[in-house]
DNA sequence: CTCCTGTATGTGTTAGTGACATATATATGA
DNA sequence: TCATATATATGTCACTAACACATACAGGAG
């Protein structure tokens, strides 16, 4: 039932979340950030603590980089701004694409709350219980 | 202050939760599984619909090797259980180790249900609002 | 007896990810 | 001129998820 050669017992991936599961949480959360406003990698890396990161300050690596990779998925597009003074800043904002995953990633979000207070149900139920 | 070199502005991972943000949850929730009692990889894919994933069938080698996995670090034991009709079994069980480890999982479980809330409530107060 | 199905446990492989280290450039103030 | 803050980026490595595939035992159908 659960696992035979023609109808393997997990299923294939569907979903356009990269990821699927919920690993990559920083890619939604930068969109978010993103659509509420416009904004650069360095400034995004403080923007998280908006998030529920707060006192865990991100890699710059995964920041860029993810900012990077969703550019070249189409989600968000980038313009250089030398205006201001010090070095130029990347400006990110969302595309009609990126909106679009953001309601995507939403509906996985709230199944993964689901997952993780159930979990946090039962091991209430064991260890604080009367 | 967000990056210098002498205080990078990634802290350093010192949790003994592996994968320490969120990935991996099917450790917790095997554990947690068998907690409540022990049992073998089979019939805990089945059961894994009680942790919030209905209808998703998970990868045997995920279980399977995740169960291995946490017996090689001392959170489970197991015992081949012959005695039943059918191929052999692999018993498994919680060690009083892999309890602690529940324990410090249900903490940063809690944190992520505070992020993706976070996300949520973002994301309601933006598409959702009159 | 043979074949199919269900039960049960594994291995192999690959792309992708997180974590961490490091490099580079601009501007400001001491 | 030297340290610091701002800002972006690359390199590497171990680990993981995802998927494909292999193996073995037992019961029932034909």
């Amino acid at each position: 039932m659960l696992n035979n050669k023609n109808n393997l017992c997990h299923q294939k991936q569907e979903c356009n979340c990269p990821g699927f599961k919920i690993h990559r949480f920083i890619q939604p959360c930068l969109l978010i950030l993103l659509h509420e406003d416009p904004s650069h990698g360095y400034e995004l890396m403080a923007r998280l603590s908006e998030c529920g990161f707060e006192g865990e300050n991100p890699d710059p690596a995964m920041v860029y980089r993810n900012l990077r990779k969703m550019e070249k998925e189409g989600l968000v597009a980038s313009q250089w701004e030398t205006a201001e003074a010090g070095p130029a800043k990347r400006l990110y904002s969302v595309t009609p694409k990126g909106e679009k995953s953001i309601h995507s990633w939403a509906v996985h979000i709230k199944k993964q709350i689901k997952r993780l207070t159930c979990f946090l149900e039962k091991y209430d139920s064991i260890f604080m219980s009367p």
